[in-house]
DNA sequence: GCAAATTAATGATTTATTCAAG
DNA sequence: CTTGAATAAATCATTAATTTGC
């Protein structure tokens, strides 16, 4: 059963060119095709692997490797260094970075705590969305347009139908998959292995 | 400031089974400890590559083996067995594979035409959410509330205090570990070269 | 002082919306 | 008009910071 040709999918590559460029991008008119569009996913898998022995020791302190904080693996923890370049790159007009800048973003900022690629996606995807927000309440404190909202309704509000599809409550669809929670008490396991499968996006921007 | 000595490192695991399984799951309620969560990240560059072969082997329906997809710039163009299959899993109740899962789909598909896995995953997402706008404007149709809202406003609604509504739910100390770096390799495309980067994610259900 | 309880930040996911190819 | 692709908004879950009782 479990015969996966799982080849291709590895074919990644990279070709990041040493310089790093923290050029901020135009913001894109939105209409057009600017070229540096493209975007994040990933998805991972839990490997089973199960020859993997508890063997690989956490020392608790590797001398050279300074595993910043997110040493066992939990999220991401940014240290200040990392914070400051960030920042200063998107103070810079960096807003979404494309693959071979984060992967240069992530590489240079590997040298001051442990971080991969999607952490600095996410930076940027969230502190976009945080200074949107704050700017947006700033306005508005700003404005403070004396408003009197007075909602009468005659009859009851339209019903969120049947699976609540609207107005997003919970996921009451969502599954899960496959894997029975048969692990229970061996609360000690060794670290699993993960796959890790990349797309492409399309070249083109949007 | 910086001293914090987390580590314990992970371990949380799993067996995933091999078996296909389309199964439909229960679904989760929110609030409880779900596992295999998974999400899908991609992101890819453009390469220059001035020189552009376009070879155009995109045809849609090579036999056996289909180069993976990555090729000319256009989006994926499902075959009637891809979506026929598709529509089974879906309404089999998959909703969000995961990236097993996803992989499996796709090597399955792949075998009527060129497809990757981002297509999959884009298709589900999509289709769930168009399911659900299909859902809600029947359902609106059916009701056709008569409601009239008046609204008139004098001052700005209270405004949300603060940004971020939090929430403290559960506590749960999972761990998880990680990282994975992606190699590079060079190989020459006659068309433009892409950079894959994935990103796990993680594993214990949140 | 410290450790649990709270609160505030923010990393990571999911869902809704938008854009545009076909 | 349909729908693949991509982005933004909303939300969830953990971690850091702060408070509180002892």
């Amino acid at each position: 059963m479990g015969n996966m040709k799982v080849h291709e999918l590895s074919r990644g590559l990279w070709e990041h060119e040493p310089s790093l460029s923290l050029a901020c991008n135009p913001l894109r008119t939105h209409n057009s095709n600017t070229l540096s569009s493209f975007h994040l996913k990933t998805f991972i898998t839990p490997k089973p692997t199960p020859t993997k022995l508890a063997s690989s020791d956490q020392q608790p302190h590797s001398p050279q490797v300074d595993m910043q904080a997110g040493a066992g693996g939990t999220r991401w923890s940014p240290t200040q260094e990392q914070i400051g370049i960030l920042e200063m790159m998107y103070r810079g007009g960096m807003r979404t970075p494309n693959a071979q800048q984060i992967e240069q973003i992530t590489m240079q900022l590997g040298k001051y705590g442990k971080i991969e690629g999607k952490n600095v996606f996410y930076w940027f995807q969230n502190h976009k969305a945080r200074e949107r927000q704050k700017q947006k309440r700033n306005s508005l404190v700003l404005n403070s347009p004396p408003i009197t909202t007075i909602t009468l309704n005659t009859r009851v509000p339209p019903k969120p139908l049947e699976d609540g599809p609207y107005k997003r409550k919970c996921r009451s669809w969502s599954f899960e998959d496959i894997e029975e929670e048969s692990g229970s008490s061996s609360s000690f396991k060794e670290e699993e292995t993960r796959t890790l499968v990349l797309f492409p996006l399309h070249p083109e921007g949007r």
